[in-house]
DNA sequence: GTTGGCATGTAACCGGTTACATGATTTT
DNA sequence: AAAATCATGTAACCGGTTACATGCCAAC
């Protein structure tokens, strides 16, 4: 389900747009939330075509085809942002690695640890560098990201600052 | 993989335990890094027994196994640990719903955003109520989770957070 | 003319969720 | 005697990942 939704969500942010286009912009804007692949997206497509969700509005070169959303997709888009209550279920390998430190002596611990922080600190900087998706001259639709954005680099912040405590925390003792 | 690692962990951190205690486990200790039902955790344990990660030291009443980790199921947890950096990707429903927000008009933000900051501040509670995980008057074993539930406290305050100053700009405006 | 980026797709596999299924023991 | 909890399992399904496969067009 929150693939169509991320994908509806891409396509009101960003216009009309093909998959390939839709693949880039999961990387780019939408990456720190949810992620999708090309495989992944283009049979997703074609299901929603079907489902009228969105239509292939024009094909160019190279087999390209661009879709855009439709109002039964802007519609279900809606409804889920205002109705759907996020499911709370998380699974972070990283947190999984923070809960097992205690297995390890200091050298090591304070060796995962560093790792662990230059992650969230090199994905911290990719966050900071990523300005809120606005195609230029555009003042029509909203700020899409803007909101998502804060979030992201607000938990990206105290993930590291977490590790710089924990490590002067253990190299302290 | 990550599922193994899981239950070694918990099996370090617990001591023998059945399948069913360690689904338990799961809801309590790990919860906000991890989570396994019952219909995952006995086949895995079946097969892990299969690859010498885990042994049944014991069967109890109504069919009860107890599971112990072998050396070798060990050394694969502090292999993990030690040289697995963990994969960086993140889906997140509450983020996605965030990332979309500009595309409500502001009395439904505000509704979204409530909802959201319930959500989350009650995951927070209860976090804070659950002390880290030591089996009372055990000293040898390490305090299990306690960097985990640092950690995750940290990102639910800052979660929280962001809700308050979204709520609060958006009542501004 | 060859390399690299554009563009779409399929298939096998794996991990996780939901639902189904069964039976033993304890509590009320 | 019935209800709740303990305890283990299986099967169908779904979403996501990896790898395979193909062809077009532009730049060098």
């Amino acid at each position: 389900m929150s693939l169509r939704i991320a994908l509806l969500g891409l396509l009101t942010a960003s216009g009309p747009a093909s998959g390939y286009d839709l693949a880039k912009y999961f990387e780019t804007s939408l990456n720190h939330v949810w992620q999708a692949g090309h495989s992944q997206i283009y049979p997703e497509l074609n299901k929603m075509t079907a489902d009228g969700l969105v239509t292939v509005e024009a094909e160019g070169a190279r087999g390209r085809k661009i879709y855009a959303i439709t109002p039964e997709g802007s519609a279900q888009l809606r409804t889920w942002l205002v109705e759907h209550a996020p499911s709370g279920t998380v699974r972070s390998e990283s947190g999984l690695q923070a809960f097992l430190l205690p297995l390890l002596d200091k050298a090591e611990a304070i060796l995962v640890l560093e790792r662990f922080r230059a992650q969230y600190a090199s994905r911290l900087k990719q966050l900071e560098s990523l300005a809120p998706h606005r195609p230029a001259g555009d003042t029509a639709r909203p700020d899409f990201g803007k909101y998502a954005l804060d979030l992201g680099l607000r938990q990206m912040r105290s993930t590291v600052q977490w590790a710089d405590d924990t490590l002067a925390e253990l190299r302290g003792d």
